[in-house]
RNA sequence: GGGGCUGUAGCUCAGCCGGAUAGAGCGACGGUUUCCUAAACCGUAGGUCGUGGGUUCGAGUCCCGCCAGCCCCGCCA
């Protein structure tokens, strides 16, 4: 529907300059426009939608808002247009402006998106455009290499497929990051542990697995802090390391290769698509980042450290923000690898990505982190002037008494074991039912139904609330049959699933619409309402407005479903609920996919 | 000390660029099944939007102060 509240939005201009012309003017040519605010009505009974723009413009023009309302309604009801698609308008209340469309309007819109595939989202750009779209970056996930991936990575790994897969659909090139934690100290004592105590895998390809792998992280950490032969050959192996010893990068590449293949695992359990590319990329770009931030006189030695001072940002002290991109050691640290990475996204080919927007999805610990480098970037001019940069923070994963998520015995939980927990508990419910349904499945229908519902049940909760607040994790509130959950959005797809197998005919090329009851128009309205949700993630960034929506959906789509007989209905209503319960089922089917959440038919 | 985020019903949370009488879900209480999956639906109860000021036609929303909680603040990421 954003089309028809562009074109509302319009009409409503030359209304509001055609009844006042003086004011406009005045407005006019201070480089901006009367605005008639035009939203969505806040309640069903003020119509469809409202104009607020009487109220605030009272002062401007010198007028009560009702009458300024009443002069613009005049102006409406002259235009041809503006009567083909609204009802007359009204006055309410102090003064605002209520519109409603007419029922064969909202008709032919629901016959519009019965045929679309994008139900009304329109395409950045078009489908056969030659000019090339520079790439939005999503930098998501980002675990360390040797690790497992723990709950720490949940949030980001979800939140940030949901973000690309918005921006996808909305038809940007999406460039999907993983920036892996590849390179560090780290490497030093791990490969030192490898070497000793598993020399063959230097020559064997294959040998070891990651359990084995994060094993030895512990082990030789271990070794590390106690044994100052190991931490000294250590220290030697991260000099040899990076000064490119053949045996040395073997066995990174090695402990990256086997860490990869273990995170792949999980990203294809989840259905996540994500590219590889590690801290260690920016290697050979970070001494000229240094270097460039020193000729532009940005460079402070500080204690031996070289440093951006950032006036703006106040640290201890009420001193300026000290952000160190060169340790004393002549070492380089994360704000030189994030500084070269914003760099070269920026660049353009082929040094670069040639990136327009750039979105960094890690929780928000890191915020005073990415302001102060995002404040470097732009000091540095590595940041074009039409780009976007954003950092897209997240709060804590908290377990149900608040404090941050933890196992029984107090140690940080897996990822792995989380998923798993999550779909033995869905398979336990389902289980239950089919028992108390007297319902016979086989072990294919049981495993595919929890395994959906498990992980669906997972990202919805995360999803579904606002990103900036902490999110208190709860199985049981997640895989919750009730409420703003996964399993209840699956389940009012499988009672439109169900009338289709029962004889609903899905797909017809012509429809014939008539609505006349009240559940009817209101889940139309609904339906109507998508297109706007999605550009408004966009822009926000915010993949809870889309559950919610969908929640939404679902709840007026039940109270539909359950007030309204659509196969017993006679014509030419049962065509036309039909014709809603498909449309509902294309639109719950689009908005999940864009959250990354499977359907299913039956469960 | 400086900075960031958060504070809305018993609990978990929405609340759009400031807009009309602040919304869901859970939990509680009461009701609905010859019918397309009742995993649903309908109804009742529940609020000083942390607090004190300010801005204005209008503030949960914007600005300032205060209180509480969490996080960050030079060689980890």
């Amino acid at each position: 529907m954003i089309k028809l509240s562009k074109i509302l939005k319009e009409q409503l201009q030359v209304a509001l300059e055609n009844a006042f012309p003086k004011s406009s003017k005045k407005i006019c040519d201070s480089g901006s426009r009367l605005d008639p605010q035009l939203v969505s009505a806040s309640k069903p009974e003020f119509g469809d939608f409202q104009v607020n723009g009487a109220l605030s413009l009272a002062k401007i023009i010198k007028q009560p808002p009702r009458e300024i309302a009443n002069a613009i309604i005049e102006e409406l009801l002259k235009n041809q247009d503006f009567l083909k698609i609204c009802k007359k308008p009204e006055i309410a209340g102090p003064g605002f402006i209520n519109l409603t469309l007419k029922d064969e309007i909202i008709i032919q819109e629901i016959k519009n998106l019965l045929i679309d595939d994008r139900l009304g989202v329109p395409l950045v750009k078009e489908p056969n455009s030659r000019t090339k779209v520079s790439p939005v970056i999503v930098d998501f996930s980002s675990p360390n290499i040797a690790k497992e991936m723990h709950v720490g990575h949940l949030r980001s790994t979800i939140i940030g497929d949901s973000l690309a897969r918005v921006l996808e659909f909305r038809g940007y090139s999406v460039l999907r990051l993983n920036h892996v934690g590849d390179w560090g100290t780290q490497f030093g004592m791990l490969i030192t542990n490898l070497k000793r105590k598993a020399p063959e895998v230097l020559t064997k390809p294959n040998a070891i697995n990651i359990g084995d792998l994060v094993n030895f992280y512990r082990e030789a950490k271990k070794h590390f802090d106690e044994d100052k032969n190991f931490k000294d050959e250590s220290r030697n192996e991260v000099v040899k390391l990076q000064n490119g010893d053949q045996a040395s990068l073997k066995a990174w590449k090695l402990l990256c290769e086997q860490s990869r293949r273990e995170f792949k695992k999980i990203y294809d359990y989840l259905n996540i698509k994500i590219t590889e590319r590690g801290e260690s990329f920016y290697n050979p770009y970070l001494q000229e980042v240094v270097d460039e931030l020193d000729s532009l006189d940005l460079l402070v030695n500080d204690q031996g450290a070289k440093c951006v001072f950032l006036t703006d940002f106040l640290g201890k002290n009420g001193k300026p923000l000290p952000v160190i991109v060169q340790k004393s050691d002549g070492g380089f640290n994360y704000a030189t690898t994030d500084l070269a990475a914003i760099r070269y996204r920026f660049r353009t080919s082929p040094h670069g990505d040639g990136a327009c927007r750039l979105i960094y999805v890690t929780d928000e610990g890191q915020a005073n982190h990415f302001a102060g480098v995002f404040r470097i970037a732009k000091l540095a001019n590595w940041i074009p002037a039409n780009a976007q940069i954003e950092h897209v923070p997240f709060g804590l994963v908290q377990g149900e008494d608040g404090k941050k998520l933890k196992t029984r015995s107090g140690e940080t939980v897996k990822l792995r074991d989380l998923l798993d927990e999550a779909v033995d508990k869905a398979k336990i419910d389902l289980c239950n039912r089919l028992k108390e349904e007297c319902r016979e499945e086989s072990d294919e229908f049981i495993e595919n139904v929890s395994r959906t519902v498990g992980l669906a049940a997972v990202k919805y909760a995360d999803l579904s609330q606002n990103r900036i607040t902490n999110y208190q994790f709860s199985f049981d509130r997640m895989l919750s049959l009730q409420g703003n959950t996964a399993p209840y959005l699956l389940y009012a797809l499988v009672r439109i699933a169900g009338i289709a197998r029962k004889g609903g005919t899905f797909g017809k090329l012509e429809y014939h619409i008539e609505f006349n009851k009240s559940q009817e128009w209101e889940l139309a309205k609904k339906l109507l309402d998508f297109d706007r949700i999605i550009m408004e993630v966009e822009e926000e960034l915010l993949p809870n407005r889309l559950c919610n929506y969908l929640f939404e959906l679902s709840q007026i789509f039940n109270r539909f479903y359950d007030q309204l007989s659509v196969l017993k209905a006679n014509e030419p209503s049962r065509s036309s609920r039909l014709a809603l319960c498909e449309l509902t089922a294309k639109t719950l089917k689009l908005g999940m996919n864009l959250l990354g959440v499977s359907t299913l038919e039956r469960m």
